[in-house]
DNA sequence: CGGATAAGTTCAGCCATACGACTTAAATGA
DNA sequence: TCATTTAAGTCGTATGGCTGAACTTATCCG
């Protein structure tokens, strides 16, 4: 058994434009999650580095586009004014992508996180075919790509979501169930690295809840649907639909483990003796806690909505409330197991679990109380997801953008 | 609910002396990961430094004695014979120390990774005395130390392996089921810092089983237990005793989650009807495959040691069989969730485990095949782990030195 | 209006690495 | 035996990024 690992590879030799890449990403850092307009000197004192470097840095920073400066405020105090940076808006940009059961769409942020264009197509893409449906996304992509360059913004790269195992490092999608998509590579169905131009967009992919999990983070635009609460940077996002995924956020990066399909809480056990899951085991958490067992537990049709769901459960119907329960226990059971594996104190509840977390929440927070072992030295937070619209496309751009403020190097002087 | 990583702090500014710190780093990396003597060309062309450079690095490791030259080798091709490097034996030295239900000790490892020197002494250690018990082991390290430190070595830290959830970051044990401890801080009862000589020793504590994992990875020497197989730099550690813990080892380091309390897998879900377990859930991992699971299963009495239930194995005792056969399946239900959450595909199984593994292989990878959801694209190895022997001491020690290697400059000019 | 205060800039100095030339030390072969 | 070849390791200059102190700019306050 010989495995690529053992010999990883190792960190290239520092030299001095190591240093100023990162002195450079250090003060782009300190701009971005200043949370407000702050000087030259704000960063320097922030940072460690000194006013005169900080000029620099910043200098070139202005030059890429990534920040920008603001007209000088009123001064309160004594002392020149400062000059306010902040990051930049409609400059760089990034895009989301994502081909989901029930839609598919294009969304482009800036670094300031606001959205700057987007385009989302509802449609039931159930069994469709990958290459009709990517070639029409990338024709989204490129079309809104075309028209925010003609605004004079450029698009740092793509990220793609995709509702299924993917291959963080092959880029190879090898199934996704409810699209009936199996084994194939995405990226070429797109099309978007032989556009009409000869430049080529870096693209990634990425599993649809990790992705959705990054938009969860605390730092960045709060137009978003729901009011932030403080997202801490460390935490579990599961996403509840007919199947459920997951993340696991380390300080606002996904841990992928050795393929990218970490997270994958849909299946864990529950109870041996429970009802056989389409993975082919039995008492998987799908089958407690999936939208399918969801609704058939409490007696609606598989193609109803959730707000049917909700309905039932307002109006007080026994079936709809045992079956909650049920769900509740189930899901705070697999949150258990996954606290005790990874003890993370924060759990995210996003896609169908929100709206129905009253239902859920006191009986998965009894199962997480009577089984984390840790519990009585930690309290454990369960929330609802503070960002669920498409969720997906916001987290995909967000990852191109964070790459543009970490290694800024590769926008300068360009 | 505030929580104190919303503002994670920034890395430092980087300057000439973060250069040269990040350069040692690398060329002391080289050095240790070569796998034999190496030339300072050789480093040169490993880590993509100059050749002038490299050596002015070499020095400076030369004077710390992280590094040594050899004798020149008989040389067999033209050009001038290179001068060997290699770690450095018996200067810099690791202290690893420990306190477990059934012994207390401490062990001094070099950086060539050879047991300088150790002092075990088996004991009863079920519910004693905190203070009177880690007194003891203080007084052993510091005449250990004392030793080591007559012979010319300097003993860079030491790492104190406690069976329990230790708190990484504050150093306090919450727990210690076996052990009867709970709610300390074990490092002043040590009383290794507060010697005869003022020099202060730098200490940490850490969970056993995660110390335990540490030991098993490849590189190192291969004077151990066993003959060292490749072990992946990434990889799962279960070591089974009465308790079952746990690490996730990624990229040869511990994944210790917001407290360190990851890995706790004895009190994964199985099967929510079974048995209840000493921590008040039911159905827990510990109760199927735990050690006195299997000796209850088995027909044997609590006390009775592996070595009995591998006897009434071998001599085919149905019993014995049907309750490995229950633990396996258990195991591997409990990996299977493991597998799922964090997608790593080598898992290591030690403590009471190796010898049972030819009875507990089939039901293990049984369940892996039919629970992990990315088992078709990805194989699972599962093995046993190579070295045993009181790991969580070598991994204690060896965890001190990889601080030394990784930041060599404390230690240079000294 | 002038001193205090603070932001931002300029410039000499330092230091680690690169690069090319040089020295050292062995094998090779006429 | 001795020049040639090959490769390891060292030396000296050049480059570039950061520091620190002095300086300029811009505002407040009495």
């Amino acid at each position: 058994m010989h495995r690529a690992d053992t010999n990883r590879p190792r960190p290239p030799a520092a030299r001095q434009a190591t240093l100023r890449e990162h002195n450079l990403a250090l003060v782009a850092r300190a701009v971005f999650e200043a949370g407000g307009p702050c000087s030259r000197a704000d960063v320097a004192s922030a940072t460690g580095l000194t006013r005169a470097t900080v000029s620099t840095l910043v200098e070139q920073l202005l030059g890429a586009r990534i920040i920008a400066e603001l007209p000088p405020l009123a001064p309160q105090r004594a002392g020149r004014p400062a000059v306010p940076l902040v990051p930049a808006a409609r400059t760089v940009v990034g895009l989301g992508l994502e081909v989901n059961v029930d839609y598919l769409g294009c969304r482009v942020l800036d670094l300031a996180g606001a959205v700057v264009a987007e385009h989302v197509e509802p449609d039931d893409l159930h069994d469709c075919d990958p290459s009709v449906v990517l070639g029409r996304l990338g024709r989204l992509a490129r079309a809104l790509v075309a028209h925010v360059e003609e605004d004079g913004m450029t698009v740092a790269g793509a990220t793609l979501a995709l509702p299924g195992l993917v291959d963080v490092r092959s880029a190879r999608l090898e199934v996704a169930p409810n699209l009936g998509w199996s084994r194939l590579d995405p990226l070429p169905l797109l099309g978007l690295d032989t556009g009409g131009d000869a430049r080529t967009l870096a693209v990634t992919v990425a599993n649809e809840a990790k992705l959705a999990a990054l938009a969860q983070s605390a730092r960045g635009p709060d137009s978003d649907d729901r009011p932030r609460a403080d997202v801490p940077d460390t935490y579990l996002y599961v996403s509840g639909d007919v199947g459920i995924g997951s993340a696991i956020v380390v300080d606002r990066r996904i841990f992928h483990g050795r393929h990218g399909w970490a997270g994958e809480i849909g299946h864990v056990v529950v109870d041996p003796s429970g009802p056989r899951c389409r993975c082919g085991a039995t008492g998987c958490l799908e089958q407690y806690a999936g939208k399918d067992a969801l609704l058939r537990g409490a007696g609606l049709a598989p193609g109803d909505a959730t707000s049917d769901l909700l309905a039932a459960l307002e109006a007080g119907e026994t079936a709809a409330l045992t079956c909650l329960r049920r769900a509740g226990t189930a899901l705070g059971s697999a949150l258990a197991d996954y606290v005790n594996l990874v003890d993370i104190d924060t759990v995210l509840l996003g896609g169908i679990y929100p709206p129905l977390l009253p239902y859920l929440r006191a009986p998965v927070e009894a199962e997480l109380r009577s089984r984390v072992l840790a519990a009585p030295w930690a309290a454990l937070h369960v929330d609802a997801a503070p960002v669920d619209h498409h969720a997906a496309l916001t987290g995909g751009a967000r990852e191109v953008l964070r790459g543009v403020v970490e290694h800024p190097t590769r926008w300068v002087e360009g």
